[in-house]
DNA sequence: CGGCGTTGTGGGACCGGTTCCATAATTATA
DNA sequence: TATAATTATGGAACCGGTCCCACAACGCCG
């Protein structure tokens, strides 16, 4: 078994205190003994028990982070952003995936509760029966706070970093518009989250603000996965009136997009025209110039967890939204070629 | 603060040896006292401190986790088959993303260590220096088994679930022969590391095996980034006498070679035929038809903490190392349309 | 009906740290 | 040089659980 406080204390003939008082360099200590015991804990190697150190104190020094989805870039990212602050300032972080499964995100609830952990960050996937929502308030009630990352839900009551769904949407479709398109349409997300809605919001909003006829059918309403979007495009280019742009809602519908596209020979963007969302870095490596709405991702990582290490330092502060703006990075697809 | 096993058994008027009891259902409770301190329980909705309890218990429940960046497809997949294996038999995960930097392995190494982590699976950035192998080989003197994942080294004293690079290009290469083509090139990762080397082996030996006349000019010197792979396929694609298929050794690689073809107006397989090795999900779902050499990431992550777990019930267990062989999975971009 | 095994419960030590308090040793001050 | 202030160290309680052991209650058997 690892060496523990006691055996550095005897080896070193003082008491368990003055390793103590060593380790924190806190209180006195004659310089003397405290290098014989660093000397000591160098020779046994000895590494406190954070496990231990935290019953002590209180703190676990931990924050609980849960994401639907590891493998996707887009919660991956935000990921990084937090891991980078998080690091900084001293904090761990217990990861948990839930697989967008309702019923996991409840138990790592739990987990993370037993856990100690000082303060949560999530990602929420759609709340069934509203059981998350329960568990974040008896959370804050704690004392533990919760931040917010865009996701599907958006609780007032909590702190959050949100991306502006709405804007960004917005953007897309009058860049569109302004880059010629007569007839712009949109593959949106589930329309039960959030975000999906505020995106479909904002292209009409844009639609209606350029005074462009909207027709329903040119709304297409995906699921944000690839194979939805697939088969709804490839519908819609089979149409002998169609619009010449799409506004399309997530990384994984372009693909679905492209493949129906690619399967009847067509060609981006002169039979159709697009914006996505979120990165397509993959496609733009390989010279595809997909342009998309950037929702800085790793920045609502960051931004998040310096919201939540600032509420650990002042519970009392007033909820806070932060609502990042997406930025346009038109790369040529949106291009009206006609 | 949350309610301790103090409160509990007061509340439910017994010892709290009693609520222990219960919490564990281990000896002896009479079924009516049971139920009253349930009760309790639920009212007080109390968790109980999985900090408290692993400080007695001496067991932390928790395995680290090492990746070089969580971003990565390949990682993160290995990170999903380590989590479903470690949620099933209720171990927590201690993940840490070291972001290829040698210093912030060491550091987590450390902090895991404070943690007392009772296992670790590790995918190892290149070992400036051997202080990783250090760091590893406390561990194990200290009774936490390690287990390798893949990765750029290979220390045959630890167990190990690895991949074999060597047979997924042997593999890939005879594929491109056999599919008609007469010269055929590779382009390699780093070559300081372990997978990037043995895949050159298996190429080169496939190429001799098949009697295939190998030009020295045609092995081009990568570093798995898809920036060097734009200019070296960029420039071997010039040449006037020059491969008609390459074996390249990344995903990342792909598309910078991707990207050389497209400023170049070529096509795959017209005019450069490939196999790549991971997946290429995202090009696929585009209807691009890349040929792969599929490395099972996830089974890797499975495997490893399978391992793991039984090392951790048997210490005395031979090490033991796991070499997966990779699938060739061929779509057309293999072919030799000449 | 006394002794014995089974069932049920409580007391207290322990896990490995931190921290407060008392006391000892040293130095400064009057 | 006696006394106060400062520096240095140890003792012991505590954090919130687990678990061993002692003991009480209960039923059963001879």
């Amino acid at each position: 078994m690892p060496a523990t406080i006691k055996d550095i204390a005897k080896a070193a003939k003082v008491s368990r205190s003055t390793v103590s008082r060593v380790l924190n360099d806190s209180g006195y200590v004659k310089e003397e003994t405290r290098t014989r015991v660093l000397a000591v804990i160098e020779e046994l190697n000895y590494s406190p028990s954070a496990i231990a150190r935290s019953l002590s104190n209180k703190r676990s020094n931990t924050i609980g982070v849960i994401v639907p989805d590891i493998n996707n870039p887009f919660f991956a990212e935000m990921i990084k952003g937090v891991t980078r602050v998080a690091d900084e300032e001293g904090y761990r972080l217990l990861l948990v995936d839930t697989d967008e499964d309702n019923e996991k995100e409840q138990l790592a609830l739990q987990a993370l509760q037993e856990q100690r952990i000082e303060g949560l960050l999530i990602v929420s996937t759609p709340a069934k029966g509203k059981r998350s929502l329960e568990h974040l308030r008896w959370m804050r009630a704690h004392h533990i706070p919760v931040v917010l990352l865009d996701g599907h839900i958006k609780y007032d009551e909590f702190d959050g970093v949100f991306i502006d769904h709405y804007q960004g949407a917005h953007d897309a479709t009058i860049a569109l518009i302004k880059a010629g398109h007569k007839r712009v349409g949109i593959l949106t997300g589930k329309l039960s989250s959030r975000p999906a809605m505020e995106r479909l919001r904002g292209f009409q909003d844009a639609m209606a603000e350029c005074g462009v006829v909207s027709y329903d059918e040119d709304i297409l309403f995906g699921d944000y996965g690839h194979e939805k979007a697939y088969h709804l495009t490839k519908e819609m280019l089979l149409r002998e009136k169609r619009p010449s742009a799409l506004f399309v809602s997530s990384n994984q519908m372009v693909l679905g997009m492209m493949r129906a596209m690619s399967e009847l020979g067509m060609k981006i963007p002169q039979d159709l025209a697009f914006i996505g969302f979120d990165q397509l870095e993959t496609l733009n490596l390989i010279g595809m110039n997909c342009s998309t709405v950037d929702a800085h991702t790793v920045e609502v990582g960051e931004l998040s967890m310096k919201r939540l290490i600032r509420r650990l330092e002042n519970e009392k502060l007033e909820t806070a939204h932060t609502v990042l703006r997406p930025d346009l990075s038109l790369r040529g697809s949106e291009a009206n070629l006609k």
